[in-house]
DNA sequence: TTGAAAGCGATACCAC
DNA sequence: GTGGTATCGCTTTCAA
C-alpha cells in the first residue's frame, strides 16, 4: 500500500457510526437506533432503508459506546455448591477471573454457594429468581428439581447457563461441561494400553442419577467393551460421593476381586478409594486412572501411585461458562446448545504446570488496579 | 440546568468514578485524570490526595469509557510463518477469534504471514517496525537474527509476544509456548506404562539446534532415564523436517533396530516416519507417539496406529497471546515473561472434541453483526 | 499548576 | 413515526 508515503490517519479508515448512517440517510440517529434494534414506532420502509445501509457499510456498533450508554443494569449470580472445595472454587476463580478482566463495569456477578451439589441448590435458585438476574450460573445437581425452575427463568428471559453437569429437560440456554463420556473413554483408552489390553478393574462411581457420573461410567464401559474386550469389569462401586462409603465398599470389593489390574474412580472421591488400595498387598500393582486434581491427589500422582488423573478443567469452565454469559448479555450472542471441553490427562511429567495454574488461577495477567492505557 | 424530577434518583451502589471523586476533593476532574496516570503538570502534595482517596474508594475505570474517549489508535501486527500450514492458521485464528470477542473497535490487528518459519521474517518485522504498531505478535524462527530488531521495538516502546518459540536473548515482553520439556515428558510417560516399562525406543526430531525439538527430545530421554530406566534408546534420528529425509533414515534405522518397541516424533513431521513404519512387518506392535494434530494424522488415531499424539494447542496460544497484547495495550498490564501452557494428550477416544475444536475453531460463540443488547 | 469544556458513539428519553 | 438531546465516564485540549 504505497499509495503515498507519509501517515494520513483521516477518519477515512474510522469505522461508519450511526451517525454517519443517519447523515447520509437524511434521518435522526434516533430512527436509525430503532432500525438496527428492531424497537417499535417505525415505518417498515424506514427500517429496511437504514437496514440496507447498515448492511452496505458492515456497521458493527461500538461495543465501548454501547456499554457507557446502557443504563440497564447486568447482574449474573454464580450458583455454585461449595462442596467438593477445590473442584467449585477452581470454577469459580475462573468466573470471577475473567469477569475482572472483561468490562469491569459491564456485569456484576454475585456469588451464591450453596452447601452442597444436593442442598440448597433448589433454594439458591429460587432466591435468585426473586431478584434482579439477568443470568445464571449453575451447577445443577439434581436437574429434576431444578427443572420447572430454569423453565421459569427461561420465561422471564433470564439467560441460565449449566456449568459441568447438565439439566437434561430444560430449557437452559447452554450447558458448559468436559465431555464425561470422553472422559471415560480416555480412562478406558489409557488403562487398556497400561494393562496391554487384559486384566480386572474396578470402576468407583459417584451417583448413578448425576448425569456427569454416568456418562463417564458409560464411556468407561462402552470403550472397555469396544477396544480391550480382554479386559474385564469385575464390579462398580456406587459410593455417593462419600468418603466413609467409598472405603467400606472398597475394602470389600477389592478384597473380592482377585488380581485386580486396575481402578477408575469417576469422581473426585478417590482418596478414600486409595486407602482401600493402600491397604491390600501388591497394592502397587494395580494401575489406578482417577478424576480430577487436587492437593490430596498430588503425591499419589508424583509417587506413581495414581498413573494418571482425568481433569475436568474447572478453572477453564469456569472461564467459559462466564464468557459465554457476558457475550450473551452484553452482545447478544446466542450461544451453542452445548460447549463440550476436552479432558486433559495429567500424569506425573505435567503434574507441576496443571498445579501452577492451580495455585496462580490464570494463564494471563490480571490488570493492576488503576492501570494506565498506553505504554 | 433545569432539574427534572429524575435527577434526584442517585444511584448509591454505583462504582465512584472521576467525577465523584473530584468533587469529594474540591478539584477538577483534569486534576484527578491527571493524578490518576502521572501526568505532568501536578504538584506532589495533589496528587498524593487524590492517589489516597483513589485507593480507599477502591477506584477502578471505566473500560468502556476510557475506550471510547481515546483517541489513540492500536495497530497489532501478526507475523506468523505460512508454512505448516495446518499448525500456524490454527494459531492465527486463535488471534483473530479473541480478537474479535474482545472489543471490535479497541485495537486494529494486522495479519501479515511470511512464507515460512525461516524465511522473510526478518523482512516483514522490519517492515511492520516501518509503520505505526504498537503491538507485534512474533514467531522466531530465528532468533539470533530477529533479536537487534525486537530490541529496536522494545526502545521504540512496541510490544512485542512471542508465540510458541522464543527469542532467548531479546527483550521481548512476553512468550507464550507450551512447556517443551513437559511435551517430552509426557510423551515418554506414556511411552513407559505403555511398553510395560521395557523394550527399545526410537526418537525422530526436527532440528537439534532449534530450541523447541531439542529440548522435547531432552525432556523424553532425561524422564526416560529417571522413570523407566529399562527402555533403551536405541536410536535419535535428526530429520531437519524434510519429509523425503525422514523416510529414508526411518526405514535404514528401523531396520537395524531388532524388537523396536516404540517411536517418538517431537515435531509435525510424523507421517513418513509412519510410511516408514507400516513398510516393516509386525508394525502394529510397535507403539507410537507423534507431536501436534493435522488431518493427516486422524486416521492412524483412529486405527491406533499413533497410539497417542501431543497436542501444542495452536489455537489456545493464538488467543492466550492477543489477550496478553490486548490487556497490556488496553489496560497497561504487564504480563510475566513467560506463559507456558500444558500439553494436550489427544488419544482415539477425545480425537473428535479436538478435532472439533480444530474446524469450528472456537469454544464460544461469535458475535453477530449488529447484534442487539439484550436477550 | 489547575479548571472548564468539548468530544467519543451509542442509548433512552423527551417532544412533536 | 420521527427528530432532538441529555446522558454515560473518561481523555484531551485550551484557558486561566
Amino acid at each position: 500500500m504505497a499509495s503515498k508515503k507519509g501517515r494520513e490517519k483521516r477518519r477515512t479508515d474510522r469505522p461508519a457510526g450511526i451517525r454517519e448512517m443517519a447523515e447520509t440517510l437524511g434521518v435522526s440517529i434516533g430512527t436509525v437506533d430503532r432500525a438496527l434494534h428492531d424497537r417499535p414506532g417505525i415505518s417498515p420502509a424506514t427500517r429496511r432503508m437504514v437496514l440496507g445501509l447498515a448492511e452496505k457499510l458492515g456497521y458493527r456498533p461500538n461495543v465501548a459506546a454501547r456499554l457507557l450508554s446502557s443504563r440497564r443494569r447486568r447482574r449474573v449470580a454464580v450458583l455454585f455448591p461449595r462442596e467438593i472445595a477445590s473442584f467449585w472454587d477452581l470454577v469459580r476463580d475462573g468466573v470471577f477471573d475473567i469477569a475482572r478482566s472483561l468490562q469491569p463495569n459491564g456485569v456484576e456477578v454475585v456469588y451464591r454457594p450453596h452447601p452442597s451439589l444436593v442442598e440448597g441448590e433448589v433454594e439458591a435458585l429460587e432466591e435468585a429468581l426473586r431478584e434482579d438476574f439477568q443470568g445464571i450460573l449453575l451447577a445443577p445437581g439434581q436437574p429434576r428439581r431444578v427443572e420447572p425452575l430454569i423453565r421459569e427463568a427461561g420465561r422471564r428471559g433470564i439467560a441460565v447457563i449449566c456449568v459441568n453437569t447438565d439439566a437434561p429437560g430444560s430449557d437452559r440456554m447452554c450447558t458448559v461441561s468436559v465431555d464425561a463420556a470422553a472422559c471415560g473413554g480416555l480412562a478406558d483408552e489409557l488403562m487398556g494400553r497400561f494393562l496391554g489390553g487384559q486384566g480386572k478393574v474396578v470402576v468407583v462411581t459417584g451417583f448413578s442419577s448425576t448425569v456427569d457420573h454416568a456418562e463417564k461410567q458409560q464411556g468407561f464401559i462402552r470403550a472397555l467393551r469396544d477396544g480391550f474386550p480382554s479386559i474385564e469389569l469385575a464390579a462398580v462401586v456406587e459410593a455417593h460421593d462419600d468418603e466413609t462409603e467409598a472405603y467400606l465398599k472398597c475394602v470389600d470389593t477389592f478384597a473380592s476381586v482377585a488380581d485386580l489390574a486396575g481402578v477408575y474412580v469417576t469422581t473426585a472421591n478417590s482418596p478414600p478409594v486409595m486407602r482401600a488400595l493402600a491397604a491390600r498387598k501388591r497394592a502397587n500393582l494395580t494401575t489406578t486412572i482417577t478424576s480430577d486434581l487436587f492437593p490430596a491427589l498430588v503425591p499419589l500422582i508424583q509417587t506413581g501411585h495414581i498413573a494418571a488423573t482425568i481433569d475436568q478443567r474447572p478453572w477453564i469452565q469456569g472461564q467459559i461458562a462466564y464468557r459465554t454469559m457476558y457475550s450473551h448479555l452484553i452482545e447478544g450472542v446466542r450461544p451453542p446448545p452445548f460447549v463440550r471441553l476436552a479432558p486433559h490427562v495429567v500424569m506425573r511429567s505435567n503434574l507441576s504446570l496443571s498445579l501452577a495454574r492451580m495455585a496462580a488461577g490464570d494463564e494471563l495477567a490480571t490488570p493492576a488496579p488503576g492501570a494506565p492505557v498506553g505504554a
